[in-house]
DNA sequence: CATTTTGACGCT
DNA sequence: AGCGTCAAA
C-alpha cells in the first residue's frame, strides 16, 4: 500500500462514485420495458439458469443475491426478469458495459483528476474545485441549493433521524461556524450532487457517491446510502464511523490480510487496530503493510487520485470447468484463436478511439479449484514483448501443453512490429516508436497478419 | 460438471 | 517476469 501522504490533516475532496447495480441498469436502459421489474443481468444459462452478477433493488427485496443461479433467482421472486449477458465467440461479451461504464468516466471527469477504478466506479479529486467555490460563492449566500445535494446524508449529522432531514442538511451546509475542512466537504458534496444529475440526465445512470477527505473514506461512504444517494463523512464522525466498523468491510480487508487481523490479533473493527503501535503491526505485517493498517485505523490514507481515464490493461478468458476441461491441443488452439480475437477487436478499437498500442502480451492460465480433485497447482502465466522480436515461445506449449495429448511441440515467434500498425499511429508517437526500436534494423521474418491470433500460428523451428 | 469475467497492484 | 491478493458486476 502506498503510503504517499498520510496526513490526519488532509484538506483534500475526495469523491467515490459507484453505478447502481451497473449491468442491470445498461439492460434496463436498452429495454425500458424493463424498469422498475425485479431485473438481474445472468451469465449464461445453460446450467441452472446461469450465474448472476448483478442483481437490480426491486429483486433484492425479494431476497435474490448475486452469486445466485437463475433457477434460485426464480424460486425466491418468481417475477424475476433475467437478462443474458451478450454472446461472441463462444463467451461472454461485456463489451457494451465497458462502452457504458466510458460514457459516465466522460462526464465525471468535468469537474477534476478523475480515475477509472473499474468498469463502473470513479474516484474524483476535487479539492480545486470546492476551494474556488468557496471563495467565490460562500455557502450562506446560496439561497438555492439543489434538492439533490439535500437528500445527501452526512455522517455525525445529529437529527439524520427527525423528521426534516433536509432542513438539517441545509442548515450544515451553510452553517457559519463551520470549520473550513467542512466547508469544502460541503462544496464538494454540491459539485457531486450535480455531476450525478448530469450522469443522471445524459446517461439515464443513477449512481451514488461519497465525499470525503481521502479514498479510503469516499469509497467506505459510497456504499452506505445505496441507491442513488450520496454520503459525506466529515472529520468528526471518523472514529466514531471506525470504531464500530467490522474489519471486512474496509477495502483491502475483505480478504486473508482481514482474517487474519481477526483470528491472530483478535481485532474485529477498525477502531480495535488503535490498541497496536505501529511498530506492533509492522511485526506481524511488514513495514507497509503495517503502517497502512496504522493509518487505516485512524482514517488516514494517502492514496492520490490518478488522472487516468482509460482502463491500463485488457483482458479475455474463459473457464472451462470439470468435465469441460479442454482436452486436445485442437481445443486449446481453436478457444486461444477466440480470445485472441476478442482481444484483438478491443485493441482496434482503443487504437482507434485513444491511440493506444498494446506493446505486450500475457497468456495466462488460472487455477481450477476444485477440491475434490488432486488441482492444478496454481496459475501458471507467460508474458511476451509484442514490439521486439528474438521471442521464442516453447515455455507457453509447455504449460499449455501440460494437460493436453501433446502431438507435436509448438514454437512461436515474435518480431518486430509490423510496420503498418506503427504507420496507424500518430506522427509523434510514431518518431516515438522509432526511437526505441533504433537498434532494432533488421527487417520483420514474419508477417504479421490482422489478427493478433497470428502472433500464435505454430511455425517451423 | 459450475460463478464467471474481468482489472489493479504487491512481492520477490 | 511470474505469481499472489483483492475487488467488482
Amino acid at each position: 500500500m502506498p503510503v504517499s501522504r498520510p496526513e490526519s490533516s488532509d484538506s483534500r475532496i475526495i469523491a467515490h462514485v459507484d453505478m447502481d447495480c451497473f449491468y442491470v441498469q445498461v439492460e434496463q436502459r436498452k429495454n425500458p420495458d424493463l424498469r422498475g421489474k425485479p431485473t438481474a443481468v445472468v451469465q449464461y444459462n445453460s446450467w441452472k439458469g446461469g450465474g448472476l452478477i448483478a442483481v437490480g433493488y426491486e429483486a433484492r427485496k425479494d431476497g435474490v443475491k448475486r452469486s445466485m443461479r437463475g433457477d434460485e433467482a426464480k424460486e425466491v421472486c418468481p417475477g424475476i426478469h433475467l437478462v443474458q449477458v451478450p454472446v461472441a465467440r463462444g463467451k461472454a461479451d461485456l463489451t457494451i458495459y465497458r462502452v457504458a461504464g466510458s460514457e459516465v468516466v466522460s462526464i465525471l471527469a468535468r469537474k477534476g483528476r478523475c480515475e477509472r477504478a473499474s468498469i463502473d466506479e470513479v474516484y474524483l479529486d476535487l479539492t480545486d474545485a470546492a476551494e474556488t467555490m468557496l471563495k467565490e460563492t460562500p455557502l450562506e449566500s446560496l439561497e438555492s441549493i439543489d434538492e439533490e445535494v439535500l437528500k445527501s446524508h452526512v455522517l455525525g449529522l445529529s437529527s439524520d433521524g427527525k423528521d426534516d432531514r433536509e432542513s438539517s442538511v441545509r442548515e450544515w451546509l451553510q452553517r457559519k461556524d463551520a470549520d473550513h475542512r467542512d466547508k469544502l466537504l460541503a462544496c464538494g458534496a454540491i459539485i457531486v450532487a450535480e455531476l450525478r444529475l448530469q450522469v443522471l440526465r445524459e446517461t439515464e445512470f443513477t449512481c451514488s457517491a461519497g465525499v470525503a477527505h481521502n479514498k479510503m473514506l469516499a469509497k467506505l461512504a459510497s456504499g452506505m446510502n445505496k441507491p442513488a444517494q450520496q454520503t459525506i463523512v466529515t472529520s468528526a464522525s471518523v472514529k466514531e464511523l471506525l470504531e464500530t466498523l467490522p474489519v471486512k468491510k474496509m477495502k483491502q480487508l475483505g480478504g486473508k490480510l482481514g482474517s487474519s487481523l481477526q483470528t491472530d490479533l483478535g481485532v474485529n473493527t477498525v477502531g480495535d487496530l488503535l490498541q497496536f503501535s505501529e511498530e506492533k503491526l509492522q511485526d506481524f505485517y511488514g513495514v507497509n503493510t503495517g503502517t497502512w493498517l496504522w493509518n487505516t485505523a485512524r482514517g488516514i490514507n494517502g492514496d492520490e487520485v490518478q488522472g487516468r481515464l482509460l482502463p491500463k490493461s485488457h483482458g479475455s478468458g474463459k473457464t472451462f470447468p470439470g468435465v469441460r476441461a479442454l482436452k486436445t491441443v485442437a481445443a486449446v488452439e481453436k478457444w486461444l484463436k477466440e480470445l485472441c480475437e476478442e482481444l484483438n477487436e478491443r485493441l482496434q478499437s482503443d487504437l482507434e478511439k485513444n491511440k493506444r498500442i498494446a506493446h505486450t502480451l500475457t497468456l495466462e492460465r488460472l487455477p481450477y479449484c476444485d477440491f475434490s480433485k488432486a488441482t492444478l497447482p496454481h496459475r501458471q502465466s507467460k508474458t511476451i514483448s509484442l514490439l521486439f522480436k528474438k521471442q521464442t515461445l516453447c515455455p507457453w506449449s509447455q504449460s499449455l501443453s501440460q494437460n493436453v495429448q501433446t502431438t507435436n511441440a509448438w514454437s512461436y515467434k515474435v518480431d518486430e512490429i509490423d510496420q503498418s500498425v506503427i504507420e496507424e499511429l500518430p506522427l509523434e508517437i510514431q518518431q516515438e516508436f522509432r526511437t526505441w526500436l533504433r537498434p532494432q534494423k533488421r527487417p520483420n521474418i514474419m508477417k504479421r497478419g490482422s489478427s493478433i491470433a497470428d502472433y500464435f500460428s505454430p511455425t517451423k523451428n
